[in-house]
DNA sequence: CGGTTCATTGACCAACCTCAAAGTACGTGG
DNA sequence: CCACGTACTTTGAGGTTGGTCAATGAACCG
């Protein structure tokens, strides 16, 4: 599925900045896995068209979505800097190119210039708050303010504009997100509707 | 009450170079708050000495704590770094002495010292890295699985020992770290001490 | 048209939470 | 040393929320 998801930031790191040091771009189709959880980290990871999702799977089959990166962002850097392993797996939404770069060349980018690691540290920084905030939605909250919770986010990545937005995520996906079922998303949802907190219309959902 | 944890990590920034640019320690007795939800961050703090936990608190008096911070240790850097208000509250645990630094100055000290900047940056992965493995858990675990995750966090801060490690948290901190209730924690841990996975002895707890 | 994916609904159930009560440890002050 | 207060732990009974399972409906697409 391709989540349109409109490009507000832009490159992590300049494409040109990474192709001189060796970075290279590599097509994806949709479903392929970029890495597993688990994996050692090896290589700096942004998108350069397209969209990724990182994700956790119980033994169970439980689903749990960490989350999406688009068009100029990078993802899978905290476990490349600690040298730890992929704590999720990492898959293309739909086509995708995705740029590569080694590690040590990711950090010989980080020494040479102060102004990438000062953006880094930024995006490192956005990935922790945004997580504390996710966790603490989590932990205390029922199923509606979770759900209303990543709505919010959404509106915010959107760039918060006036007017309703449609959300490009199936049910199935919300529940991925939040941690919740299928059916207490559209359950939720329905009554969120009903008291006028949501809108939806021929099964698609603004807010 | 006074965790007695290890400090394993030196300090995140040496504290004559924060006293040296104009930072000043102050103490707090236990209970103090150091800063609440929603409020502006305006300072980076480190803990000289003592801990300090940050939590959450929903209408309903559910607790979650995000984390709890021991001597060398930062904490509140991701808003102050983001200019955005803190996602959660910080107090201390005991009677405790913290440096806190205008947030111009530790900008200044960033610029200024790479090496810094790349500890901080280290840091902020840590966080980002840590708290996705706990949102994975959180997310797909049951109760036992979730009380698991956490002794072994416990066991890695406290730098792996051999044998058996008591855990200086009560049930209820427990609960409070895992998003379970008290009853719950204890239920659990019966079980598991029945099973062999953790020891109690005169309701301490080991593992 | 047939197949696939997504959305929806209802009945049922179990895990975890809630509430209430009581037991145990520990420190303090008389 | 004892009495008391406080904080922590434990147990049981019962309730609710959200998960599970099964079936059906709607949209979409080649």
């Amino acid at each position: 599925m391709a989540h349109e998801m409109p490009r507000i930031y832009p490159d992590q790191i300049n494409r040109d900045l990474l192709y001189a040091w060796g970075a290279v771009g590599n097509k994806y189709e949709k479903g392929d896995v970029i890495f597993t959880e688990g994996e050692a980290a090896k290589y700096y990871f942004q998108v350069e068209k397209g969209s990724v999702r990182m994700y956790n799977m119980s033994h169970e089959g439980k689903e749990y979505t960490q989350g999406m990166f688009y068009a100029g962002q990078s993802f899978g850097e905290p476990p490349l800097l600690l040298g730890e392993t992929y704590p999720a797996a990492a898959v293309a939404c739909e086509a995708s190119v995705v740029i590569r770069l080694a590690k040590n060349s990711f950090q010989n980018i980080l020494e040479e210039y102060p102004a990438v690691q000062r953006t880094i540290l930024d995006t490192m920084a956005r990935r922790a708050y945004q997580k504390a905030i996710t966790a603490r939605d989590m932990m205390i909250s029922n199923p509606e303010t979770r759900l209303q919770n990543f709505l919010r986010q959404c509106r915010l990545q959107a760039g918060n504009p006036p007017g309703l937005l449609q959300i490009p995520f199936t049910r199935q996906e919300l529940a991925h997100f939040t941690g919740l079922r299928v059916e207490t998303v559209i359950r939720t949802l329905s009554k969120m509707a009903e008291e006028g907190k949501v809108v939806i219309r021929e099964r698609k959902l603004y807010c």
